[in-house]
RNA sequence: GGCCAGGUAGCUCAGCUGGUUAGAGCGGCGGUCUCAUAAUCCGCAGGUAGUCGGUUCGAGUCCGACCCUGGCCA
C-alpha cells in the first residue's frame, strides 16, 4: 500500500496579487508533487487564500466593500494566476470558510481543555476616533533613534532601529491621525512555554526541517519561549473566539488551520477521504509536507507543531524551507519596476520558461534565487530550447520526411542500446533529486541525457545517410526517438505542457516515472508511427524579456496602501550599486541639450528651483530641479544643461515638472550642472 | 548586539569522512555541421579557492581570528 502524502504551499494573503516570488514556492512544490504523482504516489496538493486580519479589513473598508467581497476578488485572481502557471492543486480553499471555523474552534477547544490556553491582561494602543485597536503597522510616528518622521510602530525604515509603539515619538493612528490611547484588554494566550521540551525534540528530529533554520530557532529556547497572544479585539475580520465577548482569533492562528480546512473541502468535494482527520488525526499514517518561505519559519516550526501537538493532530513530517526571489540581484522593488506580478508575466511570456528557469536554479536548501533577466533568457534558450527542444524537433522532423513517412525502424541494439541504457541509468538519480527538492540536479542530469542524444545524432549524420541508405537513417532516428520519449517523462514535472506536446508528437501515451522503474531498452513500440512534429517552444528574444521590467507597475490594481502584514519591510541598506542594465534600458532614456531661459526659487522648498527651459520644442518647458543649494536663480539663467526629456511629468510642490536636469556630485551644495557645450537647444545627447 | 547561512572561474553552482596537475553548465573566443528553432558537435581561454594565522607529510576540505554578503531576533 502506498503512503498517502499531503503537500501544502503557504497560503497567499488575500490582500494583493501574487508575484514571481510566490511562484518560486508554488512552482517548486508543483514540481515535487508532479514527480510524486508520476512515481505513482497517492498525493494531495493543497493551498488556500489567507483571508483574515486587520490589513484586509481596513483595505476593504477603504474601498467601501465588505471584507468578504474584497477577499473573494483576490481569491479569483490568485487561482487564475496559479492555474495559468500550471500549478496542479487538488484543491484551493479559503481560511474564511465554515470548515476553517470548525477546525479553529476544535483546536482551540482541545488546547483549552489541555490547559494550554492562558488569560492575561495586556495594555494596547487604541484609536478613540475610529474605535479600533491598533497593530504596530497601523501606528505612525517619529523614530526615537534617528528622528525620521512617519515611521511604523515597530521599526524605523531609515535607521533600522526597532522599538515599541510606546517609545515612538508623536505616535498616531495611521487610520485617523489621532494620538494613541492606551487601554487594557484581556487576551488569551497559547502557552507555548509549556511545550518547550516537545519542540526541542521535534526540531532535533533529523529531516524535520533544514539544520540551519532549526539551529536558528534555538535562540528562542535560549531566550525562553514566550506565550503567544492569539487574541485580537473587535472589530476584526476573522473568527470570534467561542465564549468570549468581541474577541477574535489572531489571523496567524487560523491561517495554518487553513491547511486542514482545505483538506476537508477537498475530501468533501472528491469523496476521496471521509474528512480531513483521515490525514490530520495524530493516528493517521499520512505524510504531511509543508513548503514555506524562510520568512515564516517560526510560525511553522514553533507555533504550528505545538498547536497540532496539543490538539492531538498529525505533525508535518517535513517542512521544506526555500529562499526568496531577487530580480537582477536585488530585492524586488516597485520603484525600480522589478516587482513583477504573476499576471503581467503571463501577459508577456510563456510560463514554461519560468518553470524551467526556476527548476534549473532551485536547490534543496533555503538560499535565495535570482531572477536575472539575461541569465534567464540565455539559460532557457541554451538548455530548454536548443538542447532539448531542438533535439526533439530535429529527430522527429527528419522522421516525418516523405522518405521515412513517420515510421520507426525495428530495434537495433548494436546501434542504440548503449545510448538508451546510459540514459536510463540516469533515471534513479533524477528521481532522487526530484524527490528531495533538488530540482537543479535533476535538470542538470536531464540536460546531459539530451546532450548525449545530440552527440549521437551528430556522429551518425542521418541527414546524410538518408540520401543513399533510408533504412540506416531510419534506424538512427528511431534510437534517438527513444531518448526523446524518455525525456517526456523526465520533463513532465518541470514543464508538463511541453512534455504532453512532445508525447503527442511521438504518437504515444504519457510515460511516467513509475513505468520507468525497471524499464529496459527499447521503450518505444516500433510498430507505432510517430505523430506530427512541430517546434516545442520558441527562443526568448532580448526585447521580449526586457518588457517584463518595462511593464508598468500594477498602478491600476485596487492594491491597498498600507503594507500587508506578511510583506517584508524594505530593509534599505546603504545604497547598493545599481544592477547592470541592458542597452535597451539605456536607449529608453532621451537626453537633450537645453538652455535655461528663466529660474526662480520654489516657495517653501530649500532645494528646489523652478526652471524654464528651451528644448528646441514649440514652447519652453517647466522643470523643477533640486539644485537651489548649489545655484542661485540668477546663476543658472542662460546656462546650457542636459535634460532627461522623456521623463514622465510629475508634480513637485504643486508645479508640474516635465523632465530632469543632470548634475554631478554628492548633492546639496556640492553639485555641478552638466554642460552639453555650445549646441542648439534640442540637440540629442548620446 | 546575539544567532544562522554563505563567500570556489564573468554568471549559477559541484566537489563524500583532508590526499595526485580544483570540476560542470551558461556566457566569451575559435572551429565544424547544415537535419533542426542562426540550433548541433569539437576545441580554447579564464580561478593568489574572502583575508591572515594554525594543525598536518599533505587543506578548498579541520581549528582560530578577522573581513564581506544575505537572513532571523516572536
Amino acid at each position: 500500500m502506498t503512503t498517502r502524502t499531503l503537500v501544502t504551499c503557504a497560503l497567499p494573503y488575500a490582500n494583493g496579487p501574487v508575484h514571481l516570488g510566490h511562484m518560486v514556492e508554488h512552482v517548486q512544490t508543483d514540481l515535487y508533487v508532479r514527480y510524486l504523482r508520476s512515481r505513482g504516489d497517492d498525493v494531495v496538493f493543497l493551498c488556500a487564500d489567507d483571508t483574515h486580519g486587520a490589513p484586509i479589513e481596513l483595505n476593504a473598508l477603504k474601498q467601501g466593500v465588505s471584507p468578504e467581497e474584497f477577499v473573494a476578488r483576490w481569491a479569483g485572481e490568485h487561482q487564475k494566476d496559479f492555474a495559468d502557471f500550471q500549478i496542479s492543486f487538488d484543491h484551493y480553499g479559503s481560511t474564511n470558510s465554515p470548515e476553517n471555523r470548525h477546525y479553529a474552534e476544535l483546536i482551540y477547544g482541545r488546547a483549552k481543555a489541555a490547559g494550554s490556553i492562558v488569560r492575561k491582561d495586556v495594555e494596547q494602543p487604541y484609536d478613540e476616533k475610529s474605535k479600533r485597536w491598533l497593530s504596530d503597522r497601523f501606528i505612525r510616528g517619529t523614530c526615537p533613534n534617528c528622528g525620521a518622521p512617519d515611521q511604523y510602530g515597530d521599526a524605523c525604515e531609515k535607521c533600522n532601529a526597532t522599538y515599541t509603539p510606546r517609545e515612538l515619538k508623536d505616535a498616531r493612528s495611521a487610520i485617523s491621525g489621532e494620538p494613541l490611547t492606551w487601554k487594557k484588554s484581556s487576551h488569551l494566550f497559547f502557552a507555548l512555554s509549556k511545550h518547550e521540551a516537545f519542540l526541542r525534540a521535534q526540531l532535533a528530529k533529523p529531516g524535520f526541517t533544514h539544520p540551519g533554520p532549526a539551529a536558528q530557532l534555538g535562540q528562542f529556547f535560549d531566550k525562553g519561549l514566550a506565550d503567544w497572544d492569539i487574541t485580537r479585539d473587535g472589530p476584526y475580520f476573522g473568527f470570534q473566539i467561542p465564549g468570549e465577548d468581541n474577541k477574535y482569533f489572531y489571523v496567524w492562528l487560523d491561517a495554518p488551520i487553513g491547511y486542514i480546512a482545505s483538506c476537508e473541502q477537498w475530501a468533501k468535494k472528491t469523496g476521496k477521504a471521509k474528512d480531513a482527520l483521515e490525514y490530520w488525526d495524530e493516528s493517521s499514517n499520512a505524510r504531511i509536507v509543508h513548503v514555506i518561505g524562510k520568512d515564516i519559519v517560526y510560525f511553522h516550526c514553533l507555533f504550528w507543531p505545538a498547536v497540532l501537538h496539543v490538539a492531538r493532530l498529525k505533525l508535518p513530517e517535513y517542512v521544506h524551507i526555500h529562499g526568496h526571489l531577487t530580480v537582477n540581484g536585488e530585492k524586488m522593488s516597485k520603484s525600480r519596476g522589478t516587482f513583477i506580478n504573476a499576471r503581467p508575466y503571463l501577459d508577456l511570456l510563456d510560463p514554461n520558461y519560468l518553470r524551467f528557469y526556476y527548476a534549473s536554479l532551485l536547490g534543496p536548501g533555503p538560499e535565495d534565487l535570482d531572477f536575472n533577466l539575461t541569465e534567464f533568457r540565455q539559460r532557457v534558450n541554451a538548455e530548454l530550447v536548443n538542447n532539448l527542444g531542438n533535439l526533439a524537433n530535429r529527430t522527429l522532423s527528419l522522421l516525418a520526411r516523405p522518405e521515412l513517412g513517420k515510421k520507426l525502424a525495428p530495434p537495433k541494439p548494436e546501434l542504440g542500446k548503449g545510448l538508451v541504457e546510459k540514459a536510463l541509468a540516469r533515471v534513479p538519480e533524477i528521481a532522487q533529486a526530484f524527490g528531495s527538492f533538488d530540482h537543479r540536479t535533476a535538470v542538470k542530469a536531464i540536460l546531459e541525457v539530451g546532450y548525449a542524444a545530440n552527440q549521437f545524432l551528430t556522429q551518425h549524420e542521418p541527414w546524410k545517410t538518408i540520401k543513399h541508405d533510408v533504412e540506416g537513417a531510419r534506424a538512427v532516428l528511431s534510437e534517438a526517438a527513444e531518448v526523446v520519449y524518455l525525456l517526456t517523462a523526465l520533463l513532465d514535472p518541470i514543464v508538463p505542457q511541453l512534455a504532453g506536446k512532445l508525447t503527442a508528437q511521438l504518437g504515444r501515451a504519457g510515460l511516467t516515472f513509475k513505468a520507468l522503474d525497471g524499464a529496459k531498452y527499447p521503450l518505444l513500440d516500433r510498430a507505432v508511427a510517430i505523430g506530427e512534429p512541430s517546434p516545442l517552444i520558441s527562443r526568448l528574444e532580448e526585447a521580449q524579456v526586457a518588457r517584463l521590467i518595462a511593464a508598468p507597475p500594477e498602478a491600476a490594481k485596487p492594491a491597498p496602501a498600507p503594507q500587508a502584514k506578511k510583506e517584508q519591510k524594505d530593509a534599505k541598506g546603504p545604497a547598493a550599486p545599481p544592477a547592470e542594465i541592458e542597452y535597451d534600458d539605456f536607449a529608453k532614456v532621451q537626453l537633450k541639450a537645453g538652455k535655461v531661459l528663466a529660474a526662480e526659487k520654489v516657495e517653501k522648498a530649500d532645494k528646489l528651483l523652478k526652471l524654464t527651459i528651451d528644448l528646441g520644442e514649440g514652447a519652453p518647458r517647466t522643470i523643477v530641479s533640486g539644485i537651489a543649494e548649489a545655484y542661485a536663480p540668477e546663476a543658472v539663467t542662460g546656462k546650457r544643461v542636459v535634460v532627461v526629456a522623456n521623463l514622465k511629468p510629475r508634480p513637485l510642490r504643486g508645479i508640474e515638472s516635465r523632465g530632469m536636469i543632470l548634475t554631478a556630485g554628492p548633492g546639496g551644495k556640492d553639485l555641478v550642472l552638466l554642460d552639453p557645450g555650445d549646441v542648439p537647444p534640442g540637440s540629442d545627447v548620446k
